[in-house]
DNA sequence: ACATTATGGATGTACATTGTCCATAATTGT
DNA sequence: ACAATTATGGACAATGTACATCCATAATGT
């Protein structure tokens, strides 16, 4: 139950990203002041994209913007940009067992969890996130 | 974000065993009931017994059974026996990055998301599981 | 004594995540 | 036109760990 370390790096970037949300960053910049492995990083960015929070230019002065305000982007969309839709359980052994056993005990009770999550993670913008902490410095 | 299949097979081990409290399980039961690798099932029982949510007994005849009403047990006990402490994000390059960073923007709402899964955890009893799974059957 | 059952350790395997390398394409300034 | 910069994309390698298997041993009941 434990969040990847790819989506903290996205995480990451996109909170550095949206300290100054019109600013053009390079993935170096990036990567060297988050310290995520800058071909790795690469991959992530790759997408962010393709699912449309940020947007890249190549060439000098190149790099990546967000597309949207930091109030705009929640965590969900980071969530699922990076991991797909949000699934807490895969119904193991789908096709033997769950067939074979009534309504299987656990799935509600795993689809509570989805759904709060998702609530939460779609509660949080980027800008609240930033907001926060900067609050918590003081 | 995935529920490991041994939690699965965990939560499915004490379903099948919450249906009838006092009796006695074997290992062999469970495991051909639930579809459970033996030997496996075997691992996971030691956590179970040394947590104190079954308590077992060697030999002919001997087996598992609750050492608590299905009432009494709850989805985080089990989580807990088997996982550990349930945390979201483990604070990544702890001694470098954490450090040059203020407050890490998102440790506020992992901590969210985790408290509401406790909670929702806590509040799901194994008796409440399999009533509403019969339930479900009607 | 024997059959049954759990215990404990050692070991293996398969798979996904994470990370690396490199060649190429796009863009910009000169 | 050229050189420098930057993202893109594919292939590959390392690693970790969850899941599984095997076997020898200890406990217990008949």
């Amino acid at each position: 139950m434990q969040i990847s370390r790819t989506l903290d790096y996205a995480v990451r970037s996109l909170s550095y990203m949206g300290k100054k949300p019109i600013v053009t960053f390079s993935m170096k910049e990036i990567a060297e002041n988050q310290h995520i492995p800058l071909n790795y990083l690469a991959k992530i960015m790759r997408r962010l994209v393709t699912r449309g929070l940020v947007r890249s230019r190549v060439g000098p002065d190149g790099g990546y913007v967000l597309t949207k305000s930091p109030s705009e982007i929640n965590l969900r969309h980071i969530y699922e940009a990076i991991e797909g839709e949000l699934r807490i359980i895969d119904c193991m052994d789908k096709d033997k067992i769950c067939a074979l056993y009534e309504t299987c005990p656990q799935l509600p009770v795993w689809d509570r969890v989805r759904i709060s999550m998702i609530k939460i993670l779609e509660d949080t913008t980027l800008d609240e996130m930033l907001k926060q902490s900067r609050r918590d410095l003081t």
